[in-house]
RNA sequence: GGACGGGUGGGUGAGUGGUUAAUACCACCAGACUGUAAAUCUGGCGCCCGGAAGGGCUACGGGGGUUCGAAUCCCUCCCCGUCCA
C-alpha cells in the first residue's frame, strides 16, 4: 500500500564528473538512478506484459493523463482501485500530465490562459485540461510521481513564442502546485524554455522557486539537432538543485542518454526503443540493426551475440527476421524485449561505472562502437513524416 | 468440334491508338522513428551508363500487318477459363 511521501526523494550515493548514481524513493519503492521509464501510454507497455517489464529490468513505468482521460477515463479507473491495480504493475509509476499532447496533436487543441482544451481524437468530444484537472485527474491514477501542465513548444519557434509558453507554464505550474495535496505523490516542476540559454534560465530560476520534489527539463527533442538538445540538457541541469531528482523528458535514444547522465540528468521515459522494436529496429553495441533486412534472413545466431534478454537467449535472429516478415505478433513482443533490455542494461551499466568512478571510460567506449543515425537522414525524413501526417513542420 | 471470355512487369490487377518503362496493391530492397493518434512513415523496384539531371536499349503470349506512332486496331498461331455438343 502507498506510504507516506518522506525527504529526500532521492538519496545521492555517487558521482562521477557530473553523472550521478543513486536512489529515487516513492509510495511503490525505491529505483535505482540513472533510471529509464518504458512508456505504457495507455496503461501498457505496448507488446509486453508486467513480467516481461521485470524481466528486461524495468523498475518504473509512465502512463499518459490525456489518455487515460479519454479511455478508459480517470473516474473508472479510480473505481477499479487506481492505474497499478488496473494494469497490476505493483511498481512505481509516473503520470505525464497530458502537457506533452497539447503540443503532439497540436491540430487537435486549443491552448487557453487557463489550460488546454482538446477535441479528442477518439469521438472529437471535448476535454478541457487545467492544471488543477491534471492534477485531481493524476490523483484518480494513482501515480507515484505526477506531473504538472505545462506548454511544450516545437524547436523552431521563435523567441515570442516560447516566451509566452514559458510564462504560461511558469503559471500552470504555480497552480498544480497550489492544487497538490497527495503527501503519497509526489509532483515535479517540468523547465521550458525552448533553444534560448536565457529564457531556459528564467524559467528553471522560476520553477525552481515553486519547490517540488523534482525537476523534468522539457521541450526537448521536438526536433532540435543534437549538439542544441545537448546544450540545452546542460545548461539546465547546472541549474536544478543537486538533492532533487532530475528528469530529462522524452529522451531517448541510447547515444542521448550516455551524453545526458553525463550531464547530470537522473530520470528518462521515451519511446523510442518500443516503437521502433515494432518497426524492427533493434538496438545493439554497434547502433541499430533492421531485422526485416535480407542479411539476417538465415542468421543462426541470437540477434546481438552475448545480449541477456530473454529474446536473445532463446531465439536466432533468423527466426524473429521471420516473424516479422510474417507479421507475427510474437515479433512485436521479443523485438520490445530486446530493446529494452539493451536500454535498461545500459542504464544499469552507467551506474554501476559511476560508483565505480569509470563512467568518462564507459562513455567513451561507448561512443566508440555506437554508430547512431546520420543526423541529415534524420531531418529529411522527420519532415517528410510530419507532411504525410497533414501537419507542416515548421 | 462449336460459342463466348481471357493472356500486361516476381504476384494480383488497371490501362483499349500518342501525355506509358506502363495506375494501384502485394512481394522484394533500403532508410527513418526521442514526455506514443505509430504493428507507422519515406524512398527504390525492366536492363545499361550517371551522384543527379538525363541518355541508350529491350518490353504488355509468339509471329506478321495497318499507322507518322500500337499493350491498345487487323490477321494468324499457341495457351488458359466457362458454357454447349
Amino acid at each position: 500500500m502507498a506510504r507516506t511521501y518522506t525527504r529526500p526523494v532521492l538519496r545521492l550515493d555517487a558521482t562521477s564528473g557530473a553523472a550521478r548514481a543513486g536512489v529515487l524513493h516513492t509510495a511503490h519503492g525505491d529505483v535505482p538512478t540513472p533510471l529509464f521509464m518504458p512508456v505504457a501510454t495507455q496503461g501498457s507497455v505496448k507488446a509486453v506484459d508486467p513480467p516481461d517489464l521485470r524481466a528486461v529490468g524495468a523498475n518504473i513505468v509512465l502512463g499518459n493523463t490525456y489518455h487515460l482521460c479519454l479511455r478508459p477515463g480517470v473516474d473508472l479507473l479510480e473505481e477499479l482501485g487506481g492505474l497499478h491495480t488496473f494494469m497490476r504493475w505493483d511498481g512505481p509509476i509516473l503520470t505525464d500530465s497530458g502537457g506533452f499532447q497539447g503540443f503532439s496533436l497540436e491540430h487537435l487543441r486549443k491552448i487557453e490562459d487557463d489550460g488546454i482544451l482538446f477535441k479528442s481524437h477518439i469521438d472529437g468530444s471535448p476535454y478541457k485540461f487545467t492544471p488543477e484537472s491534471t492534477v485531481r485527474a493524476q490523483e484518480q491514477i494513482g501515480a507515484d510521481i505526477i506531473m504538472p501542465l505545462d506548454m511544450c513548444v516545437p524547436a523552431d519557434a521563435d523567441r515570442d513564442t516560447v516566451e509566452k509558453a514559458l510564462e504560461r507554464t511558469t503559471e500552470w505550474e504555480s497552480r498544480c502546485r497550489q492544487a497538490h495535496v497527495r503527501e503519497d505523490q509526489l509532483l515535479f516542476g517540468i523547465v521550458q524554455g525552448g533553444m534560448f540559454e536565457d529564457l531556459r534560465e528564467r524559467s528553471a530560476s522560476e520553477i525552481v522557486s515553486l519547490d517540488f520534489a523534482g525537476y523534468a527539463i522539457g521541450g526537448l527533442s521536438v526536433g532540435e539537432t543534437k549538439s542544441e538538445m545537448y546544450g540545452m540538457t546542460k545548461l539546465t541541469a547546472s541549474l536544478l538543485p543537486a538533492d532533487a531528482p532530475r528528469y530529462l523528458m522524452g529522451v531517448g535514444s541510447p547515444e542521448d542518454l550516455v551524453e545526458s547522465v553525463a550531464q547530470g540528468i537522473d530520470m528518462f521515459d521515451c519511446v523510442l526503443p518500443t516503437r521502433i522494436a515494432r518497426n524492427g529496429a533493434l538496438f545493439s553495441r554497434e547502433g541499430r540493426i533492421n531485422i526485416y533486412a535480407a542479411p539476417h534472413r538465415a542468421r543462426d545466431e541470437a540477434i546481438e551475440p552475448g545480449c541477456d534478454c530473454y529474446t536473445c537467449e532463446t531465439f536466432s535472429a533468423a527466426y524473429v527476421h521471420h516473424l516479422f516478415k510474417s507479421k507475427e505478433l510474437l515479433g512485436f513482443r521479443l523485438a520490445t524485449i530486446h530493446n529494452l533490455r539493451f536500454i535498461l542494461r545500459l542504464m544499469e551499466e552507467m551506474r554501476e561505472a559511476i560508483v565505480a568512478g569509470t563512467f568518462e571510460s564507459y562513455r567513451q567506449d561507448f561512443h566508440a562502437r555506437f554508430k547512431p543515425p546520420d543526423q541529415r537522414v534524420r531531418r529529411e525524413q522527420r519532415l517528410k513524416w510530419l507532411s504525410a501526417q497533414g501537419r507542416p513542420g515548421a
